[in-house]
DNA sequence: TTCCTGCTATGTCACAGTTAAATGCGGACC
DNA sequence: GGTCCGCATTTAACTGTGACATAGCAGGAA
């Protein structure tokens, strides 16, 4: 059951810049199959390279890094219109490792059509080049947290970048948003440990600012999330969809 | 005193990949002047546009983000070769600020002809790709340091990768490269307080690991560093030179 | 139905790291 | 030569966070 990129359902989204036809058409011949994975899959692996690309079409998913001592550090969280395997594509190595964490549907890419993507479609390339500046401003961004926040405004921070970045998906209903990822992966993703997290979670739900259980973050006040988090502005970038 | 493409220093190092006569001769004209900077200088300011674009040929500088607390946090250090200006130049807009540390010279291109290189040069479109996508790894590096990471670990893993970088640029004379930066800059890259940092230069010292002092990082034992840092193997990866 | 596993939740204590303040030193400027 | 500034260093007090232990709950498997 292939999504053809011409019904493409994130492109209606107004997070992703438009398309051509032109560049719908070459898209739908670049695209090679759909891969589904079920919760847990390794996508991706840290240090392998691989002769496949993807866009997250539907589900959730990682990225981390595992360091020699054996701590895992998430640097990024996949949601749909997410690119996968850029490093891989251009350095020949992928630097991290993807798993889903729900289950996910993929659009599939050829490594070795990258180079014609390149060579014949300018504008997709320069989109492809946006799309890594993006993730170099994403995971600028998460450095800044981690490295400049106590516990409270960190994981105010992370809920209230997912919180944003749902509600552009499209995925907001009465302020609650679908959150599958477990408390490790928020712990691992800030620099805190798991204890900590749980008892900042309980903080920020005793404040009445925020509360996440059974996979949904309810964010009772987005204004405060905001605040916490120190974040300038509401508004998220638009950006290419590969 | 404009260094001629043909000539450029950095292009002899193996750092750096080879680039043939076609491209070389397409960035001579891509590549419209020569900007030195003085220390001190804001090259790029974050939540501005720039007209300009700049590879690092000479001279050190930081990469920073301003938080609304008023703490900085160090997204990056420029080295010689260093491309500056990316996001500016597909997102339309910095991320981040740009400083430089000390003197420094940077090659210009124009943001206005970057979609020409795009169109005329794939495999530089394709380079530039890759410099994006390396500039996302060396976050994720810094990211999992910043977050997984003990104080002493951490300033092992920045002094490390600095003796790393200086070495494959050829500033290693008898295991020790120039740092002109300000302990203050290391504290801000890696999330801890300048007191603390002092500390854990003192106990580095104190261990006969890696003394910095006089702008001059001098390391005693590299291997120790490197097992500090919890760092794998020896080697950069080459990178492509804008 | 029972057992096991994975995840969330909570309490207590120790310490790595922060904050505030003071001192020393070297270089630039008057 | 004296003064001022920026940076490095040190000390003391404090605290946010980690480590450890324990308990509860829900879902899946036997």
């Amino acid at each position: 059951m292939k999504t053809d990129c011409h019904n493409c359902p994130l492109r209606k989204l107004d997070l992703f810049d438009p398309m051509s036809k032109d560049e719908v058409h070459f898209m739908s011949k670049f695209k090679t199959g759909e891969f589904v994975a079920q919760p847990g899959t390794e996508i991706l692996a840290e240090g392998a390279s691989s002769s496949q690309l993807y866009t997250a079409l539907d589900g959730m998913g990682l990225r981390f890094k595992t360091l020699e001592n054996g701590s895992r550090q998430v640097v990024g969280f996949i949601l749909p219109g997410d690119f996968i395997g850029l490093q891989s594509g251009v350095m020949g190595e992928m630097q991290h490792s993807v798993e889903a964490t729900t289950r996910m549907t993929m659009c599939v890419f050829n490594r070795s059509e990258l180079w014609d993507l390149f060579k014949y479609q300018p504008r997709r390339a320069f989109d492809l080049t946006h799309v890594a500046a993006t993730e170099e401003y994403l995971l600028g961004e998460a450095l800044a947290a981690v490295g400049q926040m106590d516990g409270y405004a960190k994981i105010s921070w992370v809920l209230n970048r997912f919180f944003r970045r749902l509600t552009a998906l499209g995925l907001n209903e009465n302020d609650q948003v679908p959150l599958p990822y477990r408390q490790q992966d928020i712990a691992d993703a800030m620099g805190l440990s798991l204890v900590h997290t749980n008892k900042t979670l309980a903080k920020l739900r005793e404040d009445g600012v925020a509360t996440w259980a059974n996979d949904t973050l309810t964010v009772h006040r987005p204004k405060m999330l905001a605040e916490n988090a120190f974040e300038r502005g509401t508004r998220l970038r638009t950006r290419p969809l590969i």
